[in-house]
DNA sequence: ACTATATAGTTGTATATTACAACTATAAGG
DNA sequence: CCTTATAGTTGTAATATACAACTATATAGT
């Protein structure tokens, strides 16, 4: 069984990650989580806090809170979502997708040196490798062969 | 380029890792940082705190503060090392060795019933999968064929 | 329509995680 | 010995997070 091996690799995985992203820094202007958060509005393009809680798998007063600090950096906007009082829709600004263009450049120089140190093939075979891990973590691997 | 696709991946591993780590919980006992303290001592066998900073990529003063929590739970011991009066080694102590086994315990059954979703040679692809992206995202890449 | 319950979001509070800087004590090289 | 390097601790501050209590709005049952 590889379970202990599989762990090993996951903890130093989960420590490179996590280094790595202090490294980037998120361009040195946002928090880490307010970065996350970001990223995940762009994703989503229009999100309620209890949604991005959901999605990020974090508490919705943390996000409340993280998103009350992007909006006073001026990345995000609120709008009450005119079908229901009690909610609110955000979205980035403008300021905001600068902000993302900002850390996706970062990011891609970051990650494609990394990759350009790689064939195309090992390219692709180590985002399919990714993608394999993440559905298996997710739990959503029963229809892998 | 893959970069993108392979950096939301990413990104999705890095929750799915967090909420998991959060969900094992470390038996209860623990927080987040000393599971991980306690997992390396056991790897190292022995080891001081500047060398586990190091190891684990953090702050010397962070590994001090949480090595003196393990300490203090009775998880740990230290020993001045008698070939230099600065450094002290830290080791497992009986009780650390059990609380080991029980993350292990917890840890191995969720990973395993995962596993178990899988076939055999599944289980080898993805502990093969997660030891090439920790290669890859550690810049150890340049031997890979 | 009225009341009970559920949901979206905010705020108060507490804890954990971490870094940086300043410090003490010991080591090692000249 | 004197200077510099290293191991570890302590003070301080920022970030990250959860849980519980709260407000306001929505929805369902009667």
């Amino acid at each position: 069984m590889k379970i202990r091996e599989f762990r090993t690799q996951l903890r130093k995985l989960e420590r490179l990650v996590f280094i790595q992203n202090r490294q980037l820094g998120c361009c040195d202007s946002l928090t880490m989580a307010q970065c996350h958060l970001l990223l995940e509005i762009a994703e989503l393009k229009s999100a309620g806090i209890v949604q991005l809680a959901i999605s990020l798998g974090l508490d919705k007063s943390t996000l409340s809170r993280t998103a009350l600090a992007l909006e006073k950096n001026g990345l995000i906007s609120r709008k009450a979502d005119p079908s229901d009082g009690r909610s609110h829709q955000l979205r980035l600004t403008g300021e905001g997708r600068k902000q993302i263009s900002r850390i996706n450049r970062e990011a891609n120089q970051f990650y494609g040196s990394l990759m350009n140190e790689v064939s195309e093939v090992d390219q692709d075979r180590l985002t399919e490798n990714l993608e394999e891990l993440v559905d298996f973590l997710s739990g959503e691997n029963i229809e892998i062969s």
